[in-house]
DNA sequence: AATCGCATGTAAACGGTTACATGATTGG
DNA sequence: CCAATCATGTAACCGTTTACATGCGATT
């Protein structure tokens, strides 16, 4: 499981209550890499604490708990991420319809191919903003994160545009006649 | 669950047993969009033969059964690939492993860095290689399948590849002095 | 005859989501 | 005071993975 590096990068970040934890969840993270809900992180949070890799550094209004990472989760997420041969899992249901997409009919297949270029273009120019608005810096810190998954997904985009444009070229009759 | 319509997309192109699925995933599928092992796949062919998405098309040696799409499937497939607003969800464990390297110190960050460059840029020439032997033509029909998930995984590579070399650019101190 | 690949299956365990539930604090 | 947001939690359910299990058919 994977549930278990992704909170503790986050958190060797910087120290967030589960709360915060779970909306980092609902943005870039879950947009392009891990997803989880509340009922998950706390539960989570709790068995990262009970084997001493996170712990409580401070308490807050509503009874929230705001967790900090311990040596030992620094040493366990660097072994993690510095593992040779990371046999990573990928489940894409985007990516799924993309590969399906030869099953339809060309003229239904183009239709969506259109759908896609159309969004993979909109998501890249949001992206492209959020980059303007944040500058050029070293990608390092609470902020670099952001700043390294913006561009990651900027890129990805861009990719997926241009496939989706080579695709409806590829389906289009006459276009290399 | 899209594991219903892979399925159905599989069967769609061309009928197949249970255990040519399985190593569909295995392969291209499995690779980028989504994997199932064959625990997973002949319960869920028993449960789509129920509801009259698919049928038993032959039977051959070793009591093997090919299953083909039937009108109803062909529908349901056609339905799920048209569907407007398909909030897909994605989970990536390469992509996770990347947007938490800022956690990890810069000399660390580079390694990881300089091996996921690497192995982006060895997968995207696989591919090309893959693209030479089938040449260009239009990607439809079983064979179409495999060129449309070849061009855009490699797509993907080129793009992992070149967001790894500008991240290893950011962190290389003096790199832009 | 032995080994490898084909071909299918069940059952338990696991991880995550959905539904349900509660209460505190802040802003209008 | 009401609504929205903050903040946490439990329990049932669902889909997938892992471990276990069986047997046929082709090749050496």
């Amino acid at each position: 499981m994977s549930l278990t590096h992704a909170l503790l990068g986050l958190l060797a970040v910087e120290p967030r209550t589960g709360y915060e934890l779970t909306r980092a969840f609902e943005e870039d993270l879950g947009r392009y890499a891990w997803q989880a809900g509340h009922t998950a992180v706390y539960p989570e949070l709790g068995r990262l604490a009970e084997r001493g890799l996170i712990e409580v550094s401070a308490e807050g209004a509503r009874g929230s708990r705001t967790y900090a990472v311990t040596d030992a989760g620094r040493a366990e997420l660097r072994g993690w991420l510095m593992d040779e041969a990371p046999r990573g899992k990928v489940r894409n249901e985007h990516v799924l319809r993309m590969f399906l997409l030869s099953a339809l009919e060309p003229a239904d297949a183009l239709v969506v191919l259109h759908r896609i270029a159309e969004s993979a273009r909109r998501n890249a120019a949001e992206l492209r903003e959020v980059r303007e608005v944040h500058g050029p810096g070293v990608p390092q810190g609470p902020d670099g994160f952001g700043q390294l998954a913006a561009e990651f997904g900027l890129r990805q985009y861009e990719a997926v545009h241009e496939w989706a444009r080579w695709a409806i070229d590829q389906l289009t009759p006459g276009s290399s006649a």
